[in-house]
DNA sequence: AAACTTAGGTATTTCGACGAACAAAGATCT
DNA sequence: AGATCTTTGTTCGTCGAAATACCTAAGTTT
């Protein structure tokens, strides 16, 4: 039944591009261990490695250890090989950054924008801050290869732009490659936050969840999934919204989006400043309300705990559902991680099934406030470093 | 950026397995369109077909109509190549049948079996009924290619066994295959009942849906998800046990998994049955209440509308989260389709977000009663049919 | 220092796919 | 009706990629 020991589940033979994958993700090091993982000869595995090379993707290290013969030449990803260039756009605040090929952050930079700001007026302004950092790094660094920008809200991830964001006006079905053209002629790729954080999370020692579900507890609420290790975007790009999603202790709170009983109404971070603003405490931002926490406010510790406690009620649904390895805990909200995690998990395990949590882990970001220009970065580099992008690109420079 | 009229997606060609998949879903029926279809040359494609005809998969039918030249031969999947037997286990019912390749049922039985039955009992009784089905048309119908069972509960993939089904005691952790290996050694493969369902809405026309929740509303609730194109089982295959989601309608009413509040125990099958019995009336099964309410019975169809609105409200989350294209209506609930689905438009459409509902199609089961061995089967075939099965087929007849 | 082990490169052979030429079978034109 | 055109499918020569076998490089072990 099992399989015995394949060398590889497809019967077609490995290309580069299979070959780089095993090169980037840390499977293979070196020419020996890259033929028994793809099966392929010798040769064949020199012919792909050495056009890996001539590309710049790979490049040989120094020697590895000998296991009794021959040293071994270590072969890496060269992740300085190219940068990518990124851009976390929220509400009120877009995140850039520039990361090497791994998707590691370079240089990183916040730009406030008032809320409401049209496309017109700030993809100009992103467009020319890229392009300060990328002059600011020098020759050195190498050139783009693509560029990842998330924002809220449904994304059209095939024409690249905003499809339906009620926390965006003027956004929806406004193409943003164009913007950038300037900048550069690499590929432009879009979605959303949630989707964008997920995959930053997917990576390292977290890259072996296929099954993990990210939720994103800032102002809004949003969630990213991962299923059978793919992204999920659903049939319109709406998956993971999960903010207006109705609950019980919300029954008669209206919601920003007009609708009335939306979890976001009372465990959103707006909703949790605007509950501290009626106790007439001066709070603007759900950080502000996270900084009282830590400072150990105790109101503020109770709002966010119970946040959690009816988060963790709407999750448990979603747990039933999916079965995933893993939940993290992401957006402002996991600042206070402790505080606001331990709320979770009262109505998460209280709620859920017992065969979807006994072996459910609840993890922390691993980014932080990075995770969205991390997140982003990533998701333009599944798309340029991909398996058929890889072949196209050695398939051209032959 | 739209891809320019590319024969195929990945850079390695076409296998006969590629071939075979194009064949088998109508997609190419004639030498030229798989040549069309996959880039390969006519001497490539011949090569193929001709080892796909030599294994019985592929046969020539007549010839097609003539475009200008030499009519086209017409090859098809033969669907008579062999048989796949499929057994859909209940908790008080089990399903039998033998299907051709197609998916489609030759024959079908019932078996009733007491209520806690192990398997050490049932399954001989399959093993045996099946060879009997088997025996029963006689020589014409081709070898049996493999073995699907469908079970409720938690199920082992890999082990081809029950993990967790409070339903059926004795089940867990014992593997089906031994049982069958009288019957035939062709490959047995286990699933869970709402996962083969969804997997049968699947063909056809209803083959495109890479978005897809199906909700099996019977004795008790389960759920069905393709997401992405691919069944998602979840980490340990509890995906879609949403029965025991809880809801504020169920709030304190214990449920049969001994927890309260769960969302089956207002609105599943069983829950039905005992609110129906303790008003005095003469039911035992959910199929006794649709039998009541297509006789026209006001408090049957009442209760079936409340167990759809009840329904639709965790629905709701469920499609905020997943944004499928279709929701798929099976289980006994789906007898009585009109009624049932009235409920759970009225809270699907109410508490569910705008865009992902604004293009969500509700549809019924197209299989009906048969849909746990139809789905059984197709599961089977997947992956005997699968383009590695048959690249390895292939592979071992030359 | 010799023998062994492992890594990596270099010829030869083999396999498969492509292209061209050819044969088959019908449609269309004169 | 016969000639020509169109499309399909097959046969044969050519080419390229990969596997095998052989060889060199560079270590470890005895």
């Amino acid at each position: 039944m099992a399989c015995m020991r394949t060398p590889r589940s497809t019967t077609s033979p490995a290309t580069g591009g299979d070959v780089f994958a095993l090169i980037r993700a840390g499977l293979a090091t070196t020419r020996t261990e890259i033929g028994n993982l793809t099966g392929l000869s010798r040769t064949a595995v020199a012919a792909r490695v050495s056009s890996l090379q001539a590309s710049g993707l790979v490049v040989e290290r120094e020697e590895g250890v000998s296991t009794g013969g021959r040293p071994p030449v270590k072969l890496s990803f060269h992740v300085q090989a190219g940068v990518v260039l990124s851009a976390a756009i929220g509400r009120s605040r877009t995140q850039l950054a520039i990361c090497d090929l791994a998707g590691d952050v370079i240089v990183a930079e916040d730009v406030e924008q008032e809320i409401g700001t049209s496309p017109a007026e700030l993809m100009p302004v992103i467009a020319r801050r890229l392009l300060a950092l990328r002059e600011g790094l020098g020759e050195t660094a190498g050139r783009p290869v693509g560029i990842g920008i998330s924002l809220p809200g449904t994304v059209d991830t095939e024409r690249g732009c905003s499809l339906n964001s009620p926390m965006m006006s003027g956004w929806d079905g406004v193409p943003l490659q164009p913007f950038l053209a300037d900048v550069t002629d690499a590929p432009v790729f879009v979605d959303n936050d949630a989707n964008v954080m997920v995959l930053a999370e997917r990576r390292g020692e977290r890259r072996d969840f296929a099954d993990m579900l990210l939720i994103k507890a800032s102002t809004g609420l949003g969630a990213g999934l991962v299923s059978g290790g793919v992204l999920q975007r659903g049939a319109l790009g709406a998956a993971g919204e999960i903010g207006h999603t109705k609950t019980a202790a919300a029954q008669g709170v209206v919601c920003r989006c007009g609708d009335v009983g939306c979890i976001e109404a009372v465990a959103g971070g707006w909703a949790l400043v605007r509950n501290l603003q009626e106790q007439g405490r001066e709070v603007t931002h759900i950080r502000d309300v996270i900084t009282l926490a830590l400072a150990g406010d105790a109101e503020a510790r109770r709002m966010i705990r119970e946040s959690g406690r009816q988060i963790g009620e709407v999750l448990s649904g979603a747990i039933n559902l999916l079965n995933p390895e893993v939940v993290i805990v992401g957006g402002d909200m996991a600042q206070a991680y402790d505080t606001f995690v331990a709320g979770l998990r009262e109505t998460l395990y209280g709620n859920a099934i017992a065969v979807a949590t006994q072996q459910l882990q609840i993890l922390p970001w691993t980014h932080g406030e990075l995770s969205g220009v991390v997140g982003s970065a990533t998701m333009a580099l599944d798309h340029v470093l991909s398996v058929r992008a890889v072949d196209r690109l050695l398939a051209q420079q032959k």
